[in-house]
DNA sequence: GCCGTTTTCGGCCCGACTGTTTTCAGTCG
């Protein structure tokens, strides 16, 4: 039976979890978190590894998680995991989630009070029962009973870059306008480019703490205020998201943003780091032995005198970027100015809400030199896909807009492609002379995604295999905290892909991430190019290439890998070579 | 539990806030 990274490193999680509350030290449950992270962020399937006898090359593998690892592939089974599962109830790991609740407390209610649910925790508190417990009175009771309310409204754990990244820009307009504000931004997740985020951090600097911290609370869609200290305050907004806002001197700016940024893993590997360099390092610095303090006002001048290169925050997640840090070899990230079109959108065609003139003005304005219009193809009926008639059709409108634009003396190309339906039972919806027509074909699977993993793979196999498809679109299918994607054999994609160079698509749809950054990462390794691209429907959509290419910056994609930042005669040049 | 240019044993990142406490444990990030 196989066993996916993602659901090994949710054993892991768990068997965490479940130690913490025996009480087990913390250093052996977190050398389970350590592993759980690491597998979740591997870019191989743990299983060919495992194969190869090299799992101890793993970062966080030693002889006993080897053994669990090699346990759980052979037999599908853990009987260490079952023997804990077996000691702490699923309901008594479930009360981990309540805000305010940790291992400990956990631990003492289930033993004291025989509490195994959440329910039952609710009853508890309820009859007052939890009070008097050690360390908690009254005020820990009510704490509790709002964390179980508040997660019962709580639609899910983490929520969209998407919807986040707008409440931050607004946000933190607000919080710079107060007094003695000189710098604001935000750090954590949402700063690394995460395509979810489980909080909002920011980062205050100013000579007044109070002033900032009275008026980050006041503000509206606040639902509860989970802490209010003179350097730090918690807020719940009423669409569940948490906001954290620490203040801080500006002298200390540099430490601050590489503090809060995190990740929790990168800045431990930094702060070992220090540690070797007799050393303390924290949110306002460096601490010497004797006590000596050093601040940074940049996050350039900390790594600097660490010995590290400035670290892109994309890169903070101990997944090699310290090592490439400290020789110098960091990848150069790909950024926004790099690009020079986009390669998928719909017009009015068949489902996009503009016609092919606007969306190429919205081109124009980004700086772009080319667009791609690949509306759907015939038998996605629900979103008006073209007949070859109707793709015929397009092309003279399409000609015509360029001849506008070109009596405009812009220089800009709109090029029309496709996003042809791969069927469910792998035939390509458009015929071959129809797609050799086309600047661009892109093709992509929208329809019988449950199917099992060979039919499926399969599938996708076939489109990359014509010769007449240059681009794999959303590659899995994915909507994120919607469904899973497609159940693909991921390393014969990216193998296949990089033979026929089929690009694949970093789809940037926030809703999407389509190929996510694992699989972008794996992809890159074995020679596939890439295109980043919107799937924009209007043209206020093509803005959302920022959440693309966070996912390809987290990727360490460099430009050259990534088609649409080439020229355009390059571009058509490489379409127009069939492998 | 993992890990090793000070270690194969003895370490393992660091601090704010809260609540229940007379000095600190628990939680969180």
């Amino acid at each position: 039976m196989a066993l996916s990274n993602q659901q090994l490193a949710a054993i892991f999680s768990d068997i965490a979890d479940r130690l913490e509350i025996q009480g087990e030290v913390v250093f052996k449950t977190r050398s389970y978190r350590v592993i759980s992270e690491n597998l979740a962020a591997l870019p191989r399937p743990v299983e060919d590894i495992w194969r190869e006898g090299k799992l101890n090359e793993v970062p966080g593998v030693g002889k006993a998680i080897h053994d669990k690892i090699d346990e759980l592939l052979r037999t599908g089974k853990l009987e260490f995991y079952e023997r804990l599962r077996a000691e702490v109830p699923d309901g008594v790991v479930d009360m981990l989630r309540v805000s305010g609740l940790g291992p400990k407390r956990v631990k003492e209610i289930w033993s004291t009070l025989g509490v195994m649910s959440l329910s039952e925790l609710e009853a508890a508190g309820k009859a007052g029962r939890l009070r008097g417990l050690p360390k908690m009175g009254e005020k820990t009771e009510l704490k509790i009973l709002a964390g179980i309310e508040s997660l019962k409204r709580r639609a899910t754990g983490r929520m969209r870059a998407g919807d986040v990244l707008p409440i931050a820009l607004q946000m933190r307009e607000v919080l710079r306008a107060a007094p003695g504000v000189l710098r604001v931004e935000y750090a954590g997740s949402l700063r690394r480019g995460r395509e979810t985020i489980g909080d909002l951090d920011f980062v205050a600097a100013t000579t007044d703490p109070a002033a900032v911290m009275s008026l980050f609370r006041s503000q509206p869609h606040i639902e509860e205020i989970l802490g209010a200290g003179e350097t730090k305050s918690s807020v719940r907004l009423q669409n569940g998201l948490q906001v954290d806002l620490r203040a801080i001197d500006p002298s200390v700016w540099g430490a601050a943003m590489q503090y809060f940024t995190g990740s929790q893993a990168h800045n431990i590997r930094v702060r070992e780091i220090a540690q070797k360099q007799k050393l303390s390092l924290n949110e306002y610095g460096l601490t010497a032995e004797d006590s000596t303090k050093l601040t940074f006002d940049t996050e350039e001048a900390l790594y600097a005198r660490l010995g590290m290169a400035w670290i892109p925050p994309e890169l903070r997640e101990d997944r090699g970027e310290i090592e490439a840090a400290q020789s110098g070899s960091l990848p150069r990230l790909i950024t926004r100015a790099d690009l020079r079109g986009d390669l998928q959108m719909h017009s009015t065609w068949s489902d996009g809400a503009a016609d092919v003139l606007t969306m190429a003005r919205g081109g124009i304005a980004l700086g772009y030199e080319y667009i791609l219009i690949t509306d759907h193809s015939q038998s996605l009926g629900i979103a008006n896909g073209l007949t070859p008639e109707r793709v015929r059709a397009q092309r003279k409108e399409i000609d015509a807009v360029n001849r506008q634009l070109a009596g405009e003396g812009l220089v800009f190309r709109v090029l029309q492609g496709v996003e042809v339906e791969i069927k469910s039972d792998g035939a390509i919806d458009l015929p071959d002379d129809m797609l050799a027509e086309l600047d661009l074909v892109q093709a992509s699977v929208h329809t019988s995604l449950a199917q099992p993993r060979e039919r499926i793979t399969e599938r996708a196999l076939n489109a990359i295999r014509n010769p007449h498809i240059d681009i794999l679109g959303h590659p899995s299918g994915r909507l994120i905290n919607e469904r899973e994607g497609g159940d693909f054999d991921w390393e014969a994609l990216f193998h296949a892909a990089a033979e026929h160079d089929v690009a694949l698509e970093i789809n940037a749809d926030p809703a999407r991430l389509d190929l996510n950054e694992t699989h972008a990462r794996r992809a890159v390794e074995l020679g596939c190019h890439l295109t980043i691209s919107t799937d924009a429907h209007h043209p206020g959509g093509l803005n959302q290439i920022v959440y693309g290419l966070s996912v390809a910056r987290r990727a360490w994609v460099t430009p050259e890998t990534v088609i649409n930042t080439w020229p355009l005669d390059k571009l058509l040049a490489w379409a127009a070579s069939e492998v």
